[in-house]
DNA sequence: TAGGGGTACTGTGTTGTACGATGTATGTGT
DNA sequence: ACACATACATCGTACAACACAGTACCCCTA
C-alpha cells in the first residue's frame, strides 16, 4: 500500500473520464489514446487497460467505432466516436467530478469552518 | 455501467485521500468520519467500507488509534491520528492529485493546444 | 418494555477495473 | 536474424467498494 498502488486506484474512473473527454473532441484510435495519456503519468495506461475499457464503452454504447485504412502500409486503425448516450454520461460524470472537487476542498478546510 | 457505478469507482483512492485529509487536521473517531463524509454524497460510505479502510491505514501505520472515554455515559471512542508516515503518504498523494487535475484540464483543452 | 440513537466492529459474497503476462500481425531499420 | 514501432486483442489475478446482515453495549424516551 504505497503511492504507486494509490495511483492505480485513482485511475479507476478517472481513466474512463479522460478517454471520454478526449473522444468528445474528435475521433481517436486506440493506440493514439494510449500515446496521449502517456504524456500524463498519473493517467498513463497500457493496451491491456485501454482496450478492455474501450470495449466496455462500446458495449454500453457510449462510443462507436469504425475501421479506417492508414496510409503508407501501416495497419488499419479503429476510430472511436462518442455517441449521444456517451455525451449524456460524460455530462453526468462532469457534475460528479465537480462534486468531488468541492467535497475535497471543503474537507481540506474543515478546521476553519466548523 | 452507469453513473452510480462510476461514482463507486471514483471513490477508490478518493476515500482514502479524504480520510487522511480529515485526520491530518485533528483526531477523528470512526463514527465521526462517517458522519462528516455523509455530507458529501460523492464520498459518502458506510461502516462496512470505512472500518476496513481505517484498519488498512492502521496496518500500514499511516494512522494510529487510541481509546478515549466520552462524557455523559456515551460509549468510548476510538480516535485516529495521522502518523509521520501518514503525513508523507498524504503529501505524495496531494502531489499526484494535482497531477491528475492538471492532466484532466489539459486533456479537456486538447483541441486548442495541438 | 420496546424502540431509537450513539459507538465500535465482524462476516460473506459480488462486482468492476487496473494491470501483469502474453499473443498476433505488418513494416522498417540494422 | 533481431529489435522496434504500430495496432489490436485475450486471460487471469488482486483488491477496494459495497450490499446485506449481523454482534454488543449504554442511554433516553414513549
Amino acid at each position: 500500500m504505497d503511492v504507486e498502488d494509490w495511483k492505480s486506484q485513482i485511475k479507476r474512473g478517472s481513466l474512463e473520464f479522460c478517454i471520454l473527454l478526449l473522444i468528445k473532441q474528435r475521433p481517436y484510435y486506440g493506440y493514439e489514446i494510449i500515446s496521449v495519456l502517456e504524456e500524463y503519468p498519473i493517467v498513463a495506461a497500457k493496451e491491456n487497460t485501454i482496450y478492455p475499457l474501450l470495449r466496455r464503452l462500446l458495449k454500453g454504447e457510449y462510443i462507436s467505432s469504425s475501421w479506417q485504412e492508414s496510409t503508407e502500409g501501416l495497419p488499419p486503425r479503429k476510430y472511436y466516436t462518442i455517441t449521444e448516450k456517451g455525451n449524456d454520461y460524460l455530462n453526468a460524470m462532469s457534475l460528479e467530478w465537480d462534486n468531488l472537487l468541492t467535497a475535497i476542498s471543503e474537507i481540506k478546510g474543515a478546521l476553519n469552518h466548523g
